[in-house]
DNA sequence: ATCAGTGCAAAAGCTTTGCAGCGGT
DNA sequence: ACCGCTGCAAAGCTTTTGCACTGAT
């Protein structure tokens, strides 16, 4: 068993698995979101017997336990998942080949503030998704 | 068959249906984006034969001839439909009662400004999306 | 040894599709 | 009369759930 894992999960206050081992690494590795698909068929190469419900269930509990977050795109019905930064992110979806690409920096707080002026909504958080071609796809 | 619902869909260059007519004028009448379903609950009352998969049908047709817009909220996994007022429109979500409240300005050109300044990226679209407590519900 | 975690299979929820018959022009 | 539209039923795709077994502490 991985010291570092275990670690990571005992302080979460989760149990250290293989399973959940293979989806925090794979999380870790991947530099944008990805379904629960996309991380079942990666785990499946090293661990054959793992089963795509478990997947689901592990990325559901590391977003219960604010270790992921998970979010939907207009574009697809598919959720996509990734670790939790606890910084705030957007992304540029590309219509082509699906790519996302991150914000840099997100002139949000402006909205949230012209928002606020104008409405009685008490607002908790805000999605931002930027579509278009990204520089390969144009 | 109504005279102002053939005119509009002929414009279109489709034609016109009792079953058109009704997810139209129902659309017409929702001041907030509906899913399939309650299209088609709300049609049903009126012509008890409609088929969902016709509502389906209908709403994607329309979406195809640009008389209405798709969208899915990240808090649910059934999309929703507007007729397609041609303006640029977002909706602040309430997490409790799920209303969704348009915003009357939006300051989301400073948003695609600053973004392409800052990257390569063709920018043809955004989706802005804002999670709170309406007034009622806070 | 205990109890949570997992694999498997089945089901659930939303959406799409094939097909035969109906309806609009 | 023609061809597109519809209803019906079945399937598709993503996600969830029940249950018995496995595995971590």
């Amino acid at each position: 068993m991985d010291k570092t894992h275990q670690a990571f999960f005992t302080s979460h206050g989760i149990k250290s698995t293989i399973q959940r081992n293979l989806v925090l690494d794979l999380l870790q590795e991947s530099e944008s979101p990805v379904s629960a698909e996309d991380i079942y068929l990666k785990a499946a190469l090293l661990q054959p017997t793992v089963n795509l419900s478990t997947i689901y269930r592990t990325l559901e509990l590391f977003c219960s336990k604010n270790i992921a977050v998970k979010s939907t795109l207009s574009e697809s019905k598919k959720a996509v998942y990734e670790l939790n930064t606890h910084t705030h992110k957007h992304y540029m979806v590309c219509l082509k080949c699906k790519r996302m690409v991150p914000l840099t920096n997100c002139p949000c707080s402006l909205i949230e503030k012209a928002v606020s002026e104008n409405s009685d909504f008490e607002i908790l958080d805000h999605k931002l998704e930027i579509v278009g071609y990204c520089p390969e796809c144009k």
